[in-house]
RNA sequence: GCCGGGGUGGCGGAAUGGCAGACGCUACGGACUUAAAAUCCGUUGGGCCAUAAUGGCCCGUGAGGGUUCGAAUCCCUCUCCCGGCACCA
């Protein structure tokens, strides 16, 4: 009658989901799901990263409503950003109409793939009514103490005139263009994620919905380290330098102090000393080394006391020692570190075991390697003996009763430096007044909107070009004053933008805390693992912040988390500059979106990397194909054939193969999305069926429109177009977007007769077909006269293993 | 260097203590066709034996060892690949 036209189906489905707002949902539904999948930067086209990540979302999100959830699943878009800046230095087009023409080239594209969101709730970053909220929080970051601005060195890329998070700056390299990553001394604005070090990675444990790969790499990041902070007395001086260990319990080891160059009081503990001159010529040098090396140092003249023997230890200046880690001065333990001691051989400084190592042969003098293990404590006074690790708390305990040392843990997290010397993104709300300061814009003069008078060519910061943006007044005594001109990094727009979604609308505040804390957290959020360190530790920084001002009542934003894998094409990432790229929208004019969505979910599970290939596309295609040719065979066996036959009715036995594969088949692919979203294996399992539907074909056969139906209702989610179009010319009473997700009956999956293996030492030698419930003693019987198994059967039996239902294992 | 994940046919991948290679792709053979495409049917881990044919045997999950009646799966050692972190005291 009519081949599968997948343009003119799909098209009409998609217009019909619209025309009913059918994938619209309350504020207050019965049954919340929120189902969020990372929204993208509006490039102008989406790409095949894109199409995985959300082709898995939306088969989660069909598949949820079928179980009885109301789905909230919304799209938005990460809509400020270098690229629109760029298009407006290069070619003059505004960078709003840039962007807002791009999200509509994107929107259809995401609405010829048929994904299901609810775009009355659709959100983009650059609207005023979305920044205007960055900048509430910004606020109120502020007044909490939370936001603060500093003058650092920082990471600056010289190609994006701009600087980045440390999280941006990838091998020294920035990661957005790749240019090499100088430092540069300049005021920045900062929120303190630091103050939630400790909380942000303790919470990591109750993340189980998370891939604990993603956990790691937090817990990296945050980079805890347990230890203690401990103050030396300086000779001749009446100062103390603290350093920070996590060996304490090497204490009586130190040999010599390490402080960085770039130290703050690197001047005053050389004052006075006859290494004076030596140093400063040092300092010179040390500078432009971008390499540091291990062995760099000099003599300050300075001597420091070690607190629990007194030992006079030598102050070096150390290039290894990082001048923002700990204290940026640390006790040198050559015997029990492998940089103290390459550092103390080079230079000839003394080398004390403190820790007996475990399996040494020799404790000769000359240690040829430092030993970093635990051990039992030698030459340590009173500690001699004590296992190190218990040391580690007697002697911190000790200088604690002495004033001169502490418990400490440091993180490796710094603050994160939001401050971007750029025109597209969200402005700063801050006003410098000569007499006041620092000033916050007040709340009700919010947005502070980006200006339109500014010029894209001027090299500079090109939000300091605009005369109308820079200079106002000041809030508090009304003079005179300029506005800051750094915008907001976009990672501040994505923090929050899961609990917008909410009340996108909300005029007076970024989100009603009722309509959160119902949806909030989110129930299932995808995206790519390329965001595990920034993205969702910002977002969780976010969340913990707004829980602190009252408005939400939730821990942490996501509950399960999974992370797609990439897709490749030619065992290479997908990019332009590498030519390998395939345009999904090529695809799905091509093969149809179902056809795309069907191999993107098959091809590999969720959270592997996905190879691009054609041919297994096509082979996609095939099979929805062979769908519809049989329903095209079959039409008026198929018609109106819904409801499952009545299994006493059923009586044939390719009618029975049929019933119980068909119950197999639903129990299987539930189980595959439920737990484990393993799409990969549920469109296996369907293409099992289909083949045994073939397999055991008739036309009296009284299974096989039942078959059909469940076969579309589990494949549903997955390629959607094709079956509600399949369900409306068999004028099913119900089409798979509105029915419930089918039903097994454990029953039917019973038989009376099973298949058993035969193994002789383990190795099958023969099968046969008994009745379910055979008492062992008969299956042992039954096995051991097996004509196939007699012949193994030669020397002396020594035992028989059973196990129920699956095998005879005969040892001999 | 440290931490995590992994290694299964020609390829993507199934199987998480019980029949290795489900499902699909590729390739090959056949049917249909004037022909091709599409479609359909069959074969497809390696080796060997047998045959008119159904068949039968051995080996096989990166390497080696162990636990077990039985291991791709659990344990130990090694090796290679991927990802993250990396002078963090």
């Amino acid at each position: 009658m009519s081949k599968y036209e997948h343009t003119e189906i799909e098209t009409r489905w998609q217009q019909s989901w619209r025309q009913e707002q059918r994938f619209e949902i309350d504020d207050y539904p019965e049954n919340p799901f929120y189902l969020l999948v990372m929204y993208p930067y509006p490039s102008g086209r989406i790409h095949m990263g894109h199409v995985r990540n959300y082709a898995i979302g939306d088969a989660i999100a069909r598949f949820k409503r079928k179980q009885g959830y109301d789905v909230m699943h919304p799209m938005g878009w990460d809509a400020f950003g270098l690229p629109a800046e760029n298009a407006a230095i290069e070619r003059g087009i505004d960078p709003g109409e840039w962007t807002r023409s791009n999200i509509e080239e994107m929107k259809g594209q995401l609405d010829k793939l048929g994904f299901s969101y609810c775009w009355q709730r659709e959100i983009a970053t650059c609207d005023p009514d979305y920044y205007k909220w960055n900048q509430k929080i910004f606020l109120e970051l502020y007044r909490h103490k939370l936001a603060y601005r500093d003058l650092t060195g920082v990471n600056w890329c010289p190609s994006c005139e701009t600087v980045l998070a440390n999280e941006q700056v990838q091998d020294d390299e920035c990661w957005r263009c790749d240019s090499e990553v100088v430092e540069k001394n300049q005021h920045g604005w900062f929120f303190k994620t630091t103050d939630y070090a400790e909380e942000l990675l303790a919470d990591l444990d109750e993340l189980r919905g998370w891939p604990s790969r993603v956990v790691e790499m937090q817990k990296n990041w945050i980079g805890q380290s347990i230890g203690a902070k401990i103050q030396f007395e300086l000779s001749d001086l009446s100062e103390k330098l603290e350093v920070f260990t996590t060996r304490p319990d090497t204490l009586f080891g130190a040999t010599y102090m390490a402080v960085s160059p770039e130290h703050p009081r690197v001047m005053e503990i050389v004052r006075g000393t006859d290494q004076e001159a030596a140093v400063k010529e040092f300092l010179k040098r040390v500078e432009k080394n971008s390499e540091k090396q291990t062995t760099e140092g000099i003599f300050t003249g300075r001597y420091a006391v070690n607190p629990v023997n007194n030992k006079q230890l030598p102050i070096y200046l150390a290039d290894y020692v990082l001048a923002d880690y700990g204290t940026g001065a640390i006790m040198a333990v050559p015997a029990h570190d492998d940089r103290d001691f390459e550092f103390a051989s080079h230079h000839g400084i003394e080398i004390v075991e403190v820790i007996k190592q475990p399996d040494s042969s020799a404790d000769a003098d000359g240690l040829s390697s430092p030993y970093t293990g635990e051990g039992e404590l030698i030459n340590s006074a009173e500690f001699t003996g004590v296992h190190s690790e218990k040391a580690r708390e007697q002697i911190v305990d000790l200088l604690e009763q002495q004033n001169r040392g502490e418990k400490a843990v440091k993180f490796r997290l710094r603050d994160w430096g939001v401050s971007r010397q750029r025109y597209w993104g969200t402005p700063i709300p801050i006003i410098y007044c000569d007499s006041c300061g620092t000033v916050p814009v007040p709340e009700e003069d919010l947005p502070v909107e980006l200006p339109s008078d500014v010029d894209f060519q001027q090299s500079a910061n090109i939000l300091s070009s605009s005369r109308e943006f820079v200079h106002t007044d000041c809030p508090e005594c009304g003079e005179p004053a300029h506005r800051e001109t750094d915008t907001m990094d976009t990672f501040v727009d994505s923090s929050w933008y899961y609990a917008r979604y909410c009340t996108p609308f909300d005029e007076n505040r970024p989100f009603d805390p009722d309509v959160v804390n119902f949806w909030l957290p989110v129930d299932q959020y995808i995206g790519g693992v390329e965001h595990a360190c920034m993205h969702l530790l910002y977002s969780r920084f976010f969340h913990k912040v707004m829980r602190d001002f009252g408005w939400l009542d939730t821990d942490e934003p996501f509950v399960r988390l999974l992370t797609q894998g990439m897709v490749l094409l030619g065992g290479e990432k997908m990019s332009k500059s590498k030519g390998n790229v395939v345009d999904p929208e090529e695809m799905q004019q091509q093969y149809g979106a179902d056809t795309v969505r069907l191999f993107t979910l098959f091809a590999a599970p969720p959270e592997k990397d996905l190879e691009w290939d054609e041919s297994a596309v096509q082979g996609g295609h095939r099979f929805l194909k062979r769908i519809w040719n049989f329903f095209l065979d079959n039409r008026e066996m198929l018609t109106g054939k819904q409801s499952s036959p009545d299994p006493d009715d059923i009586d044939g036995e390719a009618e029975k193969k049929l019933l119980k594969k068909s119950h197999e088949t639903i129990k299987n692919v539930t189980h595959d999305l439920d737990t484990e979203y393993q799409f990969n294996t549920a469109i296996a399992a369907c293409m099992e069926l289909f083949n045994s539907m073939q397999e055991n074909f008739s036309p009296d056969n009284r299974v096989v429109a039942w078959s059909f139906s469940v076969l579309l209702e589990l494949l549903y989610p997955i390629t959607p177009h094709i079956f509600c179009e399949l369900a409306e010319r068999l004028q099913y009473p119900q089409n798979p977007a509105d029915s419930d997700w089918p039903q097994w009956s454990e029953d039917a999956l019973q038989e009376e007769e099973i298949e058993i293996v035969i193994q002789v030492n383990g190795k099958v030698r023969d099968r046969m077909t008994v009745a379910v419930d055979l008492p062992r003693e008969q299956l042992e019987q039954q096995a051991l006269t097996q004509e196939k198994v007699q012949k193994y059967l030669k020397s002396e039996i020594k035992k028989i293993i059973v196990v129920p239902g699956k095998l005879v294992n005969i040892v001999v």
